[in-house]
RNA sequence: GGCCCAGUGGCUCAGUUGGUUAGAGCGCCGCCCUGUCACGGCGGAGGUCGAGAGUUCGAGUCUCUUCUGGGUCGCCA
């Protein structure tokens, strides 16, 4: 039966005992992690967020029936205990901050009982997501994921602390909103008094946090949720925290000054890494170049080659019509790897078809110099000479190619670059290699909507010098768009953006937009620019996806409290639901009648 | 929308070419145990093998459908 805890007072965490404390009066609230009854001799280990301490109720030193109390203890009550903390008279557990004392009761109070949880709370669960989403507040209470909470936590604190002390005001901005056909899919939320008419939820405060500019707020700063109603992943969650920020009067070199400087001292105070600055940048095109990717993982090497010109007249069809259709060869040397069995091989094929390529050429480097390949035969061997130096190839590697689309064989190479590392166990969790990729493309041509679009967003500057480009070849237009990667994650993205009128209507002009269309989405922001708008510029991380990093974890849901699973629906309180045909007539909405039968059926 | 992986007591798993009564560890319940901390000892309960259909004398095992969860491509300005 549940007591009450009244008249008690907690007075220390379990993990912050310590010999400090030897000989003190303690008051400590947690829940029983392990009763271990020696028969006359009880230990109870209890767990609160900070650690587990051992009670010892123990004949003599306790009366029977608080013995017999202790002895009654299950799993996961919730107990009070006044007591003595003592030096163990017994061996010291190293595993254990508090390993070295214990607490010798004088009384004990059971503020409640649990049943039988359904999985053990402990640290490195191995009990399917499935069931611990389910139950996330047990899941909750395991070490690991209270350890991840906290060091998130940590790192918000952090974050408005420095940016406050860099001169940024924390602004919030509306989760009723626009919404915005351009982007991600929005969450929709109906107006009752508006009937027909919807808000949208934020994919990012970014027209807000530019109009904050506007209103000379100079330096923003916001931990914002955000919502995009589109296909999750292991590092996408439908609703996420930006750590989002906006400066009047800077270029790119500002922004990422500032940022430079947050990293490092997030990466100092939670970690105790040393980031090195200035870090690293570099530009898309060389990313995509030495790396198939604009997030590249530079924590290993195994980078591409474009062998294109080498190959451009050899024997091999493959290689030589990908040329002939304006695309590229290029390779991956894998060092080490030429005795790879050929099932191996296969399965890397497999998984570079996933990214449109037809195939993966290979050619094995035997121990004698002699090559192993699938193209062998369409070359002559002066031709094969001529690549493996190309490729720098010594006995032992092996040599991976693609051939086709130069965006083809990026993502494909760049993937499975990737891939191979994981294989080969190449990627250390405890390093952290940041990198900062600039100069994107401004546009991106669409095959779906036979238009270039936005790679960043409407509002990102272009490159000043690239600007007589625009009308002749768009796609060679540079943004002023940056990227924070951190060992192959996108971890934050930003750009300066447009301020000057003229520019900005261009843009619109290049993305296929009449004024008309322009004015009905964003005609506030152009309106805003009509009445002084300074130079401005912006950045926003994914405060979820940097946590996870830091905290190992492979799974954005490790670092978030309650999560979505991957229809976007929670197990534990099983959102979302059909609402009630009350709210929807309140609403003025419709539901299927297919939806409306089986809500009926489910009641019944 | 496509592809891949998994589903067997509360949890994690094993289960051979289809063949008697489906096993183990942990947990749980009972008894014993005064220095345990992955406590120990003895005993016990607990499973329509995710669901449905099919093949077969016979299905946890083979086939099809479906559900659930995970990964991924598309998608994510």
């Amino acid at each position: 039966m549940a007591e009450s805890m009244q008249g008690l007072k907690r007075t220390h965490r379990c993990g912050e005992l310590s010999l400090a404390q030897e000989g003190q009066t303690v008051t400590v609230m947690g829940w029983v992690q392990k009763n271990r009854n020696k028969g006359g001799l009880v230990f109870v280990d209890v767990r609160d967020r900070s650690g587990i301490i051992q009670v010892v109720f123990e004949e003599g030193k306790a009366d029977s029936a608080l013995i017999e109390k202790a002895a009654r203890l299950r799993a996961e009550y919730v107990v009070a205990i006044v007591g003595r903390v003592e030096r163990r008279s017994g061996a010291v557990n190293a595993n254990l901050s508090t390993g070295e004392i214990e607490i010798i009761p004088e009384q004990l109070r059971i503020l409640s009982e649990s049943e039988t949880p359904p999985f053990p709370i402990e640290e490195n669960s191995k009990t399917k997501e499935e069931v611990r989403l389910k139950y996330r507040y047990l899941d909750l209470r395991r070490p690991d994921l209270q350890r991840n909470l906290q060091m998130k936590s940590r790192v918000m604190t952090l974050t408005r602390q420095f940016f406050a002390e860099e001169g940024f005001l924390e602004v919030e901005t509306p989760m009723l909103g626009k919404t915005t056909p351009e982007g991600a899919r929005d969450y929709l939320v109906p107006s009752r008094i508006h009937p027909g008419c919807f808000y949208g939820l934020p994919q990012s405060p970014q027209l807000y946090k530019q109009l904050l500019m506007c209103s000379g707020m100079d330096r923003y700063i916001q931990i914002a949720r955000c919502f995009r109603d589109e296909d999750l992943r292991a590092d996408r969650q439908p609703e996420f925290t930006q750590i989002d920020m906006e400066l009047s009067f800077v270029d790119v070199d500002d922004v990422i000054e500032v940022n430079e400087r947050y990293l490092e001292r997030v990466f100092r105070e939670v970690l105790g890494v040393e980031v090195k600055l200035p870090i690293q940048r570099m530009t898309w095109q060389e990313a995509m170049d030495r790396f198939g990717s604009d997030k590249p993982d530079l924590r290993f090497g195994m980078e591409l080659t474009d062998v294109s010109k080498v190959v451009k007249d050899c024997g091999f069809g493959v290689f030589t019509g990908a040329l002939l259709e304006g695309g590229s060869v290029r390779g991956i040397n894998v060092k080490g790897q030429g005795g790879m069995p050929r099932k191996k091989i296969d399965k890397l094929t497999a998984f570079v078809k996933d990214y449109g390529a037809k195939g993966l050429a290979y050619a094995a480097i035997q121990e004698d110099g002699s090559v192993k390949s699938s193209f062998a035969k369409f070359m002559s061997e002066e031709e094969m000479k001529a690549l493996t130096e190309a490729m720098q190839a010594e006995p032992g590697d092996l040599l991976l190619f693609a051939a086709d689309k130069n965006k083809v064989v990026w993502d494909s190479l760049g993937a499975l670059r990737v891939e191979l590392a994981k294989q080969l166990d190449l990627l250390s969790k405890d390093e952290f290699r940041f990198v900062w990729i600039t100069e994107f493309p401004l546009l991106e041509w669409s095959e779906e909507q036979n238009r270039y679009v936005a790679m960043h967003h409407p509002f990102t500057m272009p490159v000043e010098e690239d600007l007589p480009l625009i009308d002749t070849e768009p796609g060679k237009v540079r943004a002023k768009a940056y990227d924070i990667v951190l060992n192959g994650n996108e971890i934050g993205g930003g750009s300066v953006r447009i301020h000057q009128n003229h520019i900005q209507e261009k843009m619109f002009e290049v993305l296929g937009f009449t004024k008309e269309q322009a004015y009905r989405q964003f005609g506030f922001l152009l309106d805003a620019f009509k009445y002084g708008v300074p130079p401005h510029a912006g950045l926003a991380y994914g405060l979820d996806r940097l946590v996870m990093l830091m905290a190992g974890q492979d799974s954005i849901r490790d670092v978030i409290a309650f999560p979505k699973i991957k229809d976007a629906s929670c197990l534990m309180t099983e959102a979302p639901t059909p609402a009630d045909q009350k709210q929807l007539d309140e609403l003025g909405l419709l539901v299927r009648e297919a939806d409306r039968t089986a809500e009926m059926e489910s009641d019944i």
